[in-house]
Formats: structure tokens, sequence, C-alpha cells
DNA sequence: ATATCACTTAGAGTTTACTTCAAGTCAATA
DNA sequence: TATTGACTTGAAGTAAACTCTAAGTGATAT
């Protein structure tokens, strides 16, 4: 599969999927003979994961360093779950954070929809 | 209220209120003689807001361009409600995202736990 | 009196995550 | 054969949201 194919399927430009190359989140992915990327399935499968992550925002730098304890094998499965429940709670933070601000938006809408006219801002 | 007092009470520095400030976001904040700022109570409602946004990732410009209507008064109404709906949507498929990777993190985490040494990364 | 501390300003610097640029290769089509 | 289009590279540029610096003021503690 090509770049062109990988960065359309997953809503990704191909200048970001080679970013994440670069930054050793994904691949490096084998090259023909024409210097030209094929991605397999297992890349496929890396990408979807990344992408999964980043669009929670996790950073790239937890997840390069994730990646790099994986290739780190057995011997840092402790590690890695330390630092899974870590970024696990940072999204619980975020989530219950970004569940608030729906709730008020919800709240503010309703208000707009029913014509009631708040002075307050929100 | 001086500014370190609401500094701390919100867990944002000194100089992000400022710059909230500077932005548009919030004050302008009256000052006594001396030129420094006395938070009123309004100003910590609104500070409240903002900070409740932020955290969810709505972007300032968005903040700013919602007060600047607000203080355009009652005929922004209707761009009000449309730029509110517009945010709940983008903040939905957020907290959508942010819930499938929350999930696969816990499913991860999980396999950890009972020790299945899974070869995929997640 | 002098030092300390919190405040003030304008403006420069930093971080994160891309994104764009310039220059080039290669295969296919007009 | 010439041009089109997708790919390649390293490096420079950008946007958003802070964050820090330098220089200064003014009230209070020693």
């Amino acid at each position: 599969m090509q770049i062109s194919e990988v960065a359309k399927e997953f809503g990704l430009t191909t200048d970001t999927l080679r970013y994440y190359e670069r930054e050793g989140l994904i691949g490096p992915i084998t090259k023909g003979k024409n210097g030209i990327r094929n991605y397999t399935e297992e890349d496929i499968k890396r990408i979807q994961f990344v992408k999964c992550m980043r669009s929670a925002g996790l950073e790239i730098n937890f997840l390069k360093r994730y990646i790099q304890l994986f290739e780190g094998g057995d011997k840092t499965v402790k590690e890695r779950r330390e630092i899974l429940v870590e970024q696990r709670k940072i999204l619980k933070e975020k989530l219950d954070a970004m569940q608030e601000a729906y709730n008020r938006l919800n709240y503010k809408i309703d208000l707009y929809d029913k014509n009631i006219l708040d002075k307050n801002l929100m």
C-alpha cells in the first residue's frame, strides 16, 4: 500500500506519515527499488494505533517512548504498564474536563433554544 | 483579589492570566493606584468559564470571538448560538475519540494485569 | 535605610506537532 | 520525446498557547 492510500484511509497527510516515521512512531517502512514506501498490514495496524492515541491527545513523546519500550522486549513490561496507567489517568482527567465543558455548552444552547436571553456569558 | 491568588485558585500562572487579558478573554481588570490588578467576582466567573472551555481544548480564538459577540449585545444571539453548536460538535467528536483511546488503554492495561504478554503493540 | 517580595510592562523565546519548500527521481501517458 | 504526476529528501517555516526575560515600581520587613 502506498503512502497516499494510507494517508487517505486514515485522514492524515503523507507529510504527517513521513513525520511519524522520522520520529520513530511507525516503521521504518520498507521501500521498493525506486525508493517508494510500501506499507504492510503490520504497518497499517501501527498507524491505526498511533492515530487513535494522537486523536485522544496523547503526546508524540509518550508514543515514542512506549514503542521503544515495546521493542525492548519482555523486560520492559513493568515500565510499559506503568506508563500506560499514567496516560490513562491523564486521559481520564481530560475526559472529565471535556464532559463538564460539553454539559455547559449543552445547557447554554438549551437556554438559547428556549429564548432565554441570559445576561451572563455562560 | 490579586493575580497570584487567582492564579493559585485556578491552577494557572500569572503570566497566563495576563495573557488571557491581553487577548481579550477576560477583563480588562481594573487596577489600583499602584497599577496592581484587582479581580472582582465577575472577573473570577469569567476566568472560571475560560478555564473550563480551555481545559476542554476550545481555542482561544473561538473564546475571543464568542466574547466579542456577547459584548455586541442581543443582535448577536443567533450567531452566538450557531458557534456554540459548532463547538459542541467538535467537542463531541473529540470526546468520542478520547473515549475510544481510553477503552483501548483499559483493555491493554487489563492484559498486563492478567499477565497476558501480548506480542502486539496494542 | 536597605533589602525583599509581589507586582508591572513590552517583547522575545519556547514547545508541540506538524507543514511547506526546493530540488530531485522515476514511471506512464500524449 | 516531453510533460505530468506521485513519489523522494533534508531542512526551514508555521500556528497556537503559552512562558520567560529584563527592567522597573512600590509596599513592607529587618
